[in-house]
DNA sequence: GCCGATACTGAGCGAGCGCTTAGCAAGCCG
DNA sequence: CGGCTTGCTAAGCGCTCGCTCAGTATCGGC
């Protein structure tokens, strides 16, 4: 992971299949524009200044401004889909695969904190239709997580009173990351995420 | 709790100290529009429209827009800080005082939802002045848990391996009920504090 | 060398924003 | 009863917003 990527906005070679290039750097921007003051709060005049444009610039790959926050959601949402599926599909018993769904989930929440804090908390500022497509991401990202929950319970390696609730507070623990993490603090990701595995682990009642 | 004062936002008698009686209408008017859009979302004429009042009418009463939310914001923190201190103060041991600071903590968060959201996620449109008052207030609040923790450790009846950082996700866990809660949903807000004040337990290695 | 396509800029439109001002109705005080 | 204060409204100012459009520079294909 780059440093430049890291104190500017993501994870290294993030946002590759976003093409041409200068299509690429709107949206690169306006992920950066959107973590600091929020969608609303952003205009599309800082988008395309940071991006070293006009603001005419924006239209020209971009439909509106809610396409930008589109894109940045559904591509946020399949790569933290991705990184659950992963970890749930890894070999092991539930409690390792757990753990590793949740330190690398939580990797991703700390280290490309710019990304994930507009993809878990700019929700709201989508229109119905294309709010409901990310709710459906959000609904297998968190079947991923209860079925590894479940597969601990089934095999009596976990102890759960509500499955249901318990994999809410495990994902809602984990998203929360990204509203509170700084890169000044005094953690690193690997430690938040080692730290929060263990955590979860005594959520679960593991062994 | 009244149904109405559930449904519209907030705890019963809330905001009573907010005179006069045109003040306090237009207040929870901001809380319910900021929760529902967010701030830089909501207009001005939007808070004086769900008073019943006229757009000019607000400025009779708040100096700014930004004015109302760190009203909002600092009235919602002392409420927040009053809950913990209450719980972190009563008789019994830490096990005890810890599950009663989380699950009145997490009602809170629950069932003035509306209020909850507005305090804990709006922070980052106040000013700087304003916000640094309003950060001193949380770091209290986190003071607050990390003493019945470290008094739990000190007792033996808990075991951590970092206070600070199980402190941080305790609170992180019980303000994010604030991003997903709806009463529309399977849990009550006593349910959700009861799950989490077990949830909490297991993750501070109590006995 | 010319043509159309592509990527961009400068200027600016209509709308809606936060906030202000002038004026008015109602209540209290002498 | 007259004059002052209080709480409000109608109208609107100055500004910035998302977005558009006419015009321009660049470039590959023939």
């Amino acid at each position: 992971m780059s440093t430049a990527e890291e104190t500017a906005g993501g994870e290294p070679q993030a946002w590759g299949e976003v093409t041409p290039d200068a299509a690429r750097r709107l949206l690169i921007a306006a992920v950066e524009a959107f973590a600091e003051r929020g969608y609303h709060a952003t205009t599309t005049r800082d988008i395309a200044g940071r991006a070293g444009m006009s603001p005419a610039a924006l239209y020209i790959h971009y439909k509106t401004k809610e396409e930008l926050l589109h894109r940045i959601s559904r591509i946020g949402h399949e790569k933290a889909l991705d990184i659950l599926r992963t970890a749930a599909r890894r070999e092991g018993d539930a409690t390792q695969r757990l753990a590793d769904a949740v330190s690398s989930f939580v990797r991703w929440h700390a280290g490309g904190r710019t990304t994930a804090r507009v993809v878990q908390y700019e929700l709201d500022s989508l229109g119905p239709e294309t709010r409901a497509e990310i709710v459906a991401l959000r609904r297998r990202c968190d079947a991923e997580v209860r079925g590894i929950i479940e597969d601990g319970v089934a095999a009596g390696e976990f102890d759960v009173l509500d499955v249901k609730g318990t994999t809410l507070a495990v994902l809602s623990l984990c998203i929360d990351v990204a509203r509170w993490f700084s890169i000044d603090g005094p953690w690193t990701p690997d430690e938040v995420g080692a730290l929060y595995a263990d955590l979860v682990l005594r959520m679960v009642g593991a062994k």
